[in-house]
DNA sequence: TTCTTATTTAACAATATAGTTAAATAAGAA
DNA sequence: TTCTTATTTAACTATATTGTTAAATAAGAA
């Protein structure tokens, strides 16, 4: 939980967050052709997956000269987590507020 | 999905990740009360509200002087839906690295 | 109206972030 | 070794973020 603000922060930068749905939907990735998805130089996208690998949103695998990323599992499911553990607030809330909503369609 | 990455900037910084989770524990409160959880000025957690709220994180109702905060439900309940998008992906993989560590567990 | 409480806005300084180009490093191929 | 491909690090600039104090605004109470 401590540590789940740098989870957010990696993932507040938009081609970051580009970069991590990349990867969650076509799996793992070389550096390179990450570049592909954004318009930015070889250097940024390089910054952007160190960043993401300091989160540890990211991890890296070597093969020959390429650098292949790939998410953590256990990054995600810790977002996962902490919905869960807070989902009693917000689903009643959200089941409040579709009450209020019916109420107000009868009323009119 | 595509302001999501704004509400993960919300909650990057410590001091508003702190100030949701209280909210999310405790229910609605002033900005006065907030500024009790962390060693901040007025101003500080004020802006920090603000940015909350522009992201729709939160959301204020007026007391008289007083200015109530409470979590959007919607706004959790989006990053829960993004974490589920690709459960499929997280679930698989942590499984798969379970059995690693079994595998292994039965070598030594 | 004047005082008090609660909060926000303004102005400013310090630090962090993100992008660029050029140079360095890593590793296979000629 | 030298060339080529892939990626990272260095140096630098521009912009954004966060915090502070002082002033402004909002609203009830005296």
């Amino acid at each position: 939980m401590s540590k789940l603000n740098s989870t957010f922060a990696a993932l507040s930068d938009p081609t970051r967050f580009a970069i991590v749905n990349q990867l969650l939907e076509n799996g793992e990735k070389s550096a390179g052709s990450l570049k592909g998805i954004v318009a930015i130089s070889g250097p940024a996208i390089s910054r952007h997956l160190k960043i993401l690998r300091n989160a540890g949103v990211v991890e890296q695998r070597i093969d020959a000269q390429r650098r292949m990323y790939r998410v953590r599992p256990q990054a995600i499911m810790a977002i996962h987590n902490w919905t869960i553990s807070h989902q009693e607030f917000w689903q009643s809330s959200l089941a409040r507020l579709e009450q209020v909503l019916i109420a107000e369609k009868e009323t009119k």
